[in-house]
RNA sequence: GCCCGGGUGGCGGAAUCGGUAUACGCAAUCGACUUAAAAUCGAUGGCCCGAGAGGGCUUGUGGGUUCAAGUCCCACCCCGGGCACCA
């Protein structure tokens, strides 16, 4: 008997690490077929179909956390099978290193965020590396570098071009906190996504891009992409598509025309009065010189002073008050009153609405508020008690409306009213989307610098591409107050205009670090392109991603952003596809007791100490045995001691096997036994690697390594080494160290380089099987019946069954279901 | 309020097309090895009745369809997520 041997990942990571580290094992390079990754069996792969395998960019705070373990042990695993199957594998990595997080700690510390963010990397670098992840480290990127953010600006520049790219005033929202602006995404049910502080309304110039163009495409081509249903819908949502028509209400006293959006036209003869945001601009003209003058300023004021979620609470009361003032109802010619109440929202459709309290539950709030007509347009609902049944919101015909539709069911009176409105040229069909455009500067230091200059003789340019990246200056005061910290960078303020030569100033306001973020992915097919942003063929040979793997908090943010960047500059022509992701797998959190991991619960799981005292081989397979990769998951030390033992199972196993000669005392049907296990571990762990189910893939290893134990004396040593090296083989996307280790240790083989098992489809089935036995649907016995018994046989089977027989006792058979495979149910009265 | 997920042993979970509910793992109990412990190996294991053979019950609750329901249909309860004055 040979000596005892241990498991010891700490000495078999780092020697495999090494190995891939040396040799460059995962590097791709983008001349397919020659100097490139090497296929199966070290050959050239020519012809092989690519895959394009990729984790959402980390932003680089602190250590990696579990998240991280969790997300890249998922892309990994897929990388590997993706490869194994013979595909050209891109698995890049990088990180999205602008961001407040760096910023806050430099004011704090003084410490500059590009230090403390390099800290930071080198510690992701480190520890990715521990985990073995197969990254082809040759086209990392961070996207602080110039060399980066040159393009991120030049990509500006190219939207800037293209008009999609605009300064305005607008009404924005501020983090008091952060002393920024933000963008729509980024507020949370009123307050800072990042820092939870409520956020302030401001009046500001700022920069936009012009997602609103693209809500259409953005919401359609949602149809063509493998994604999470929920994450489909979060971004449908997001758009807000709503169906309705565009209608005129004419002021006459002013001779100004009122559009109005509705997805209701049906009920326009129910409007009873009209109704403007307090931020429309017309409001204080319309109410000049009417006895409300007053009351409609003071409005206005206490409207714009107070907070957004005062503002948006759903159980508030309806205000407004009255402009004096009256619109015409095109439709009947009715003089209806004006308002101005803040549940009319300026950024939503034209900032005004008809109100028709018959048929809406805010107006007719409003109605009741201000005791305002009520109308009711379309039969329908109970039309009992006080209320008459109104507001009534559901369908029906139309009455007290016109000759022409009364008694018209409501949908089709919608189109007659709309052709009606459009012959008239007092309206027409229309379409609305929730979706504003995507504010993108902010008044912080650790951002990408916007490319442009302001010349009070040319107004603002654009810095020309040669003269990019417009570099980030250092500076000694990082404090946000109220203006980007660059504005006192004199030195790099003060520059001169591209367009006349004379003086000019810098933008100082810098980039959202999503703009970053919306394009690093097409940067990994060519990074270490210094002439471009990248070269087309490059695009050509990797694009669109096949496999995104990341958080769900992401759904709307960087996958809106990154799917509108990718159409943008598909239309300036610098792309040939749509859809930057082709397919979306979007990872569950992991949390401690039940909770959320977070420094201030003290319960955070680092995964380096996992790492050191299991090894990253338990830690990956662990994470994704807990449960479906896709669901929130409770980090439990126990359960990984659990995948630790199995683990060393299988290399203490394999080590022993390793050293042991043929007996050829061997049992044959032992032999078969195993063979059939091992055929049907590599047919299940197969579907189940496609359909991302590696819990259930990671447990078919086991069955087969206990079926290995159990059989160990009994099956011939070749099988036991042929069961336990496909063990390994369809281990690897987990645990790639060991099972490496394991693989060597049995043939002598490189398991990466080996192709994926396929399953013997002989060894798949059985000749005989174990054939259930119901009477009345209840299970009372099992047989043994042979594969290809007809139905009568299996009858008869099951008719002998002892237990069978026992409940059978005298009664009556009416009918007999025989499902050959599985079971026969007798039923019996 | 609207739209998505989800509810299965002591615990995490499995059951992929309506066909043996509880795979795999954890925790537990018993045993082997050991002076002892750790490590390792073996056995037991949904609940109730029974010595056993076996029987009854069991997938949030209540109904339904079916020879057969965790799975399909209807109603309801609970948990998680998204949207929410968007006209």
């Amino acid at each position: 008997m040979s000596e005892e041997r241990r498991y010891e990942p700490q000495e078999i990571e780092p020697r495999w690490q090494q190995v891939w580290a040396e040799e460059h094992t995962w590097e791709v390079s983008n001349d397919a077929g020659e100097g490139g990754q090497a296929g199966v069996g070290g050959a050239p792969v020519g012809g092989a179909p690519k895959s394009y395998v990729l984790e959402m960019l980390p932003y680089p705070s602190g250590e990696p956390h579990i998240g991280h373990l969790k997300c890249y042990a998922v892309g990994d695993a897929i990388a590997h099978f993706h490869r194994r199957l013979g595909h050209r594998v891109l698995h890049p990595m990088g990180y999205d290193a602008f961001g407040l997080p760096a910023e806050n700690h430099a004011i704090k510390t003084g410490v500059h965020p590009r230090d403390s963010t390099a800290v930071s990397i080198a510690s992701f670098q480190r520890q990715f590396r521990s985990w073995g992840i197969s990254i082809d480290w040759s086209r990392e990127l961070s996207t602080y570098e110039p060399r980066y953010y040159r393009w991120t600006q030049w990509i500006f520049l190219q939207l800037l071009h293209a008009g999609l790219a605009y300064r305005k005033e607008a009404a924005v929202k501020w983090c008091p906190n952060d002393q920024t602006v933000l963008a729509n995404e980024q507020v949370v049910d009123g307050h800072c996504e990042r820092c939870g502080a409520e956020v302030e309304v401001r009046q500001l110039e700022q920069w936009f891009l012009r997602i609103t163009d693209y809500a259409e495409r953005l919401l359609s081509d949602l149809d063509g992409i493998d994604w999470p249903e929920h994450v489909k819908t979060m971004q449908r949502n997001w758009i807000g598509r709503s169906e309705g028509a565009e209608v005129t209400f004419r002021c006459e006293a002013l001779g100004v025309d009122y559009p109005v959006f509705t997805t209701r036209p049906d009920t326009l003869f129910g409007a009873t009065f009209f109704v403007m945001a307090p931020e429309h601009p017309d409001v204080l003209r319309l109410a000049q010189g009417t006895p409300y003058e007053q009351a409609v300023k003071d409005y206005i004021n206490h409207a714009l002073t107070e907070s957004s979620e005062e503002r948006g609470a759903l159980d508030k009361a309806k205000t407004g008050v009255p402009l004096g003032r009256t619109v015409t109802n095109p439709v009947n010619g009715e003089q209806i009153p004006m308002y101005v109440a803040d549940y009319v929202l300026l950024e939503y459709g034209t900032g005004a609405i008809m109100a028709v309290p018959g048929h809406d539950e805010r107006d007719y709030a409003f109605a009741r508020a201000y005791d305002l007509p009520i109308r009711r347009v379309i039969e329908g609902g109970s039309e009992e008690g006080d209320e008459q049944g109104l507001p009534y919101i559901g369908d029906g015909p139309l009455v007290n409306s016109h000759a022409d539709f009364d008694g018209m069911h409501n949908r089709e009176a919608l189109s007659a009213i709309v052709q009606w409105l459009d012959r008239e040229a007092k309206g027409h069909a229309s379409v609305n989307y929730r979706l504003r455009d995507w504010l993108v500067s902010r008044q912080r230091y650790w951002g990408c610098p916007i490319p442009v200059v302001y010349c009070e003789a040319c107004g603002m340019a654009p810095v020309p591409e040669d003269q990019l990246p417009v570099e980030l200056p250092d500076i000694e005061d990082y404090a946000p107050r109220g203006r980007s910290p660059l504005a006192a960078a004199e030195d790099w303020v003060n520059t001169k205009c591209p367009v006349c030569g004379g003086d000019a100033r810098r933008e100082t306001d810098t980039m959202d670090t999503f703009v970053d973020s919306s394009w690093y992915y097409l940067r990994y097919c060519d990074a270490g392109n210094d002439e471009a942003a990248w070269d087309p063929a490059a695009l050509r040979q990797w694009m669109p991603v096949d496999q995104y793997i990341g958080g769900v908090e992401h759904a709307i943010l960087h996958l809106m952003y990154a799917r509108f960047f990718t159409k943008a500059l598909a239309d300036l022509g610098h792309l040939d596809f749509q859809e930057p992701f082709q397919a979306l797998f979007t990872q569950g959190m992991v949390t401690k007791d039940g909770a959320k991991m977070s420094k201030s619960k003290g319960n955070v799981v680092s995964p380096a100490s996992i790492v050191e005292r299991s090894g990253a081989d338990t830690a990956r397979c662990y994470i994704l045995f807990v449960g479906p990769p896709d669901q929130d998951a409770d980090w439990s030390d126990e359960g990984v001691e659990g995948v630790h033992r199995f683990l060393g199972r299988l290399w203490r196993l394999a080590a022993e096997m390793a050293e042991r000669e043929e007996t050829y005392t061997s049992v044959e049907e032992a032999d078969l036994e195993l063979l059939r296990k091992t055929n049907w571990a590599i047919d299940k762990v197969s579907s189940d690697m496609r359909r991302f189910a590696f819990n259930t893939a990671i447990a078919a290893v086991m069955e087969l390594l206990n079926e290995c134990s159990r059989l160990r004396d009994e099956a011939g040593v070749a099988t036991e080494r042929f069961a336990l090296s496909t063990a390994a083989s369809l281990l690897f996307p987990f645990a790639p160290h060991v099972c490496a280790d394991v693989y060597d240790l049995l043939t002598g083989e490189r398991v990466w380089e080996q192709p994926w098992p396929q399953a013997d489809p002989a060894m798949l089935e059985r000749d005989v099987y174990e054939l259930v036995c119901q009477v009345n649907g209840k299970l009372r016995d099992r047989v043994q019946a042979p594969a290809d018994a007809g139905p009568e046989e299996l009858k008869e089977l099951c008719l002998t069954a002892p237990n069978v027989q026992a409940h059978l006792d005298g009664k009556e058979i009416v009918k007999e279901i025989v499902v050959p495979g599985k079971l026969v149910n007798l039923v019996v009265r």
